[in-house]
DNA sequence: TAAGATAAGTGGTTAATAGTGGGTTAATTT
DNA sequence: AAATTAACCCACTATTAACCACTTATCTTA
């Protein structure tokens, strides 16, 4: 089942002297009928935070849980992707503490772009998201891969 | 059926000179209202203790027991899961104490690092997860093999 | 199109909670 | 009976979360 979210667009918003950080309104409609402010943030694989609505979270976890312990990789496995993920909640004006350690990872500032991926929302500090837009090009042969599997 | 408990995060806290530890307040909220504070601490299979709710660990005894004590692997198993599993609560504040043989399982000296890993809670000396973090890399060949078995 | 009304983004203050330390009494142990 | 350990209670401080307030932008309607 493919997720019901539709996270779009990119915002550029500051973040506050206490580490808040708004959810853009157009972003932030999704979260107060469907899942009651409730989402989990976490690392992103490239240096960026990730915000899941916790039914999107929920459905990660369940996955995460059919990994048994005995296995070496599975537990490292399981603690670097669980360690950092945070369970919160928007504050009355839909707003959220960005916890240090995820500020530290993605390098942010003053400043931080928000943009919308689908079921998830992305976290950057504007001049690494500038850097990246440079420097990651997709190359013509995973644009071919790419085809095989989405009709756009 | 998998299980109800959904720890994550990290946070690092410090043992006090009663060997008191204090469980994270978002963590501790899941034993409130689920299982009356009582829990399992034991020996994790890394260098680190183990806390499970004990409905939890009532689950993972059940499957203990499907295992016969004819083979030696698991009767070395079994035997070293089970020797070192104290049945704990915590106190009013919400601490609990760590026993000296897992303190020094676990080489426990100052501050403890505390992660969450869905259904189970690690306690770290911070210095080792760190150490952990930079040497047990995952091969690619691992994270092959975990693709065909998680989605995420 | 202008004016009012509503919503969005930002900032700060206060009240509650969390983390930590220690002391006192009860229970065990030797 | 003394000593050690464990349970219980109280207290301080820093952090966090809830609350309030203001400014700017957007939308609505005359």
């Amino acid at each position: 089942m493919s997720s019901q979210y539709t996270f779009t667009g990119q915002f550029t918003f500051s973040i506050d002297s206490k580490n808040r950080i708004n959810i853009p309104a157009p972003l932030r409609k999704q979260f107060l009928t469907k899942d009651k402010k409730t989402f989990v943030v976490t690392r992103g694989i490239d240096q960026c935070a990730w915000i899941y609505p916790i039914n999107e979270w929920n459905f990660i976890q369940n996955e995460l849980k059919q990994l048994s312990s005995l296995s070496k990789t599975n537990r490292i496995f399981l603690r670097n992707h669980l360690r950092h993920a945070n369970i919160l909640k928007f504050d009355s004006q839909g707003r959220f503490v960005l916890p240090q350690s995820l500020i530290d990872y993605s390098a942010i500032k003053k400043d931080v772009t928000i943009v919308g991926v689908l079921n998830k929302i992305e976290i950057w500090n504007p001049n690494l998201l500038r850097k990246i837009d440079q420097s990651d090009e997709i190359d013509d042969q995973s644009y071919e891969e790419l085809s095989e599997r989405v009709n756009i």
